[in-house]
DNA sequence: TCTCTTTCGTTGGAATTCCAACAGAATTAT
DNA sequence: ATAATTCTGTTGGAATTCCAACGAAAGAGA
């Protein structure tokens, strides 16, 4: 676990708890770590889940596949991320979502009641820790607003250029790389691939934009 | 504020929270209610906000405008129902949406900071607040995810009976009615009016459903 | 370096949505 | 009760997306 007491220093949910104090913490919430390979299944849609996940390394991602085999990206989660927050503490009973990695991974699991309920040692970061908790899961509120507002554009065009703008408004530069490659960024934006592929050289030719693999500028 | 006492007790803001105990902690939180007329908007896109509202009477809903006069419904709100309590939470500098009634309606506001921040009284409800606000949060995050579910399909018939089976299994009956006219509807669920209404007419004559008006029943 | 696999961009046709316009039904206001 | 307004469903054409297929470029592995 000392490996990555960098990484879990910068995570938000740590935010206002002294470095010494994050081992003693750990073990008071019988956090675990496990490895995962590139393309396992964290959690799986349909299951209830009690746990939230922290990435110590590699990248995961929210993910919904329909019947018809379409698959809808709700967000790609890297290190010092958490996934899973909201609907360990809901206590959800059948997981909308599946979790999945991209590359291998080391993840972090917490139980989301261990962390809200104090516990007979009575430690003093458990109201610390809600405290985090509320103001990430707000933030991930506003996260899926902003995919809302992307997923409920009428066009391929619309959804590229309200996502395209998000990502210049987020990296504070009109050039940026995007973390997707071409059919995942059609399944972040739920259209077909090959369409967007065209939509976004139109883009070009329009002189709206210019792109090379995942580095675009807005013009 | 007592004639909305009844209302208060069956907010989940407040539970577990003594009947008796609502009156000093509203006083505590300086908890303010205003009159709001049918179509005012209560939180403009693009404000800031620090509080969160409570619908005491009446209903609103949380919408987004495009500049081509396209609306976007994100969520429709009746009374004993909280609203931007993310985005007073995560202390968002510009709300992505805005606020607007469609009834007359009666709003409790309340500070989110003086909420999670425990006062000089050292009042006890404030753990007990946080952890419901936590929940609350939570739930919210799910609704979402559940709307992308819906907006994320890629045909207005798809959307229609993602949005029609998702009511039909909140009513837990196959015969519900939705809180929407056409229009709202066709809004929410980000397609066309006259062609979702073309589309509710084919799935009625392929006896997927029936309707009449917003009464639905799937067959 | 070569081979195999994956990714990306293009294309044309089918499917679907958007749009404007309209008429009739339902609702609201007088 | 009547008039005005709003809501709903229909229609046809334009616009757009989806889809399958394909070839070229890029990347990975031997």
């Amino acid at each position: 676990m000392k490996k990555y007491l960098d990484v879990l220093k910068e995570v938000n949910l740590f935010t206002g708890i002294e470095e010494s104090e994050l081992q003693p913490l750990l073990s008071c919430l019988s956090a675990t770590t496990a490895h995962y390979e590139k393309g396992q299944t964290v959690f799986f849609s349909g299951q209830s889940i009690k746990q939230f996940g922290i990435v110590l390394s590699g990248q995961i991602q929210v993910v919904q596949d329909d019947y018809q085999g379409n698959r809808s990206i709700f967000a790609k989660i890297g290190s010092g991320n958490m996934f899973g927050e909201s609907f360990a503490c809901a206590e959800i009973k059948t997981l909308p979502v599946s979790v999945i990695t991209t590359t291998g991974s080391e993840l972090l699991f917490i139980d989301c009641r261990r962390l809200a309920v104090p516990c007979t040692k009575a430690c003093s970061f458990h109201s610390r820790l809600i405290q985090n908790l509320l103001n990430i899961v707000s933030m991930k509120n506003i996260l899926l607003t902003q995919k809302i507002e992307i997923t409920s554009k009428r066009t391929t065009r619309e959804k590229l250029l309200a996502y395209l703008s998000a990502e210049a408004k987020k990296a504070r530069s009109n050039r940026f790389n995007i973390p997707f490659n071409r059919q995942e960024l059609a399944d972040y934006l739920s259209v077909e691939r090959s369409a967007m592929s065209a939509e976004l050289s139109k883009l070009r030719n329009d002189g709206v934009l210019n792109f090379h693999k995942n580095q675009f500028q807005l013009l």
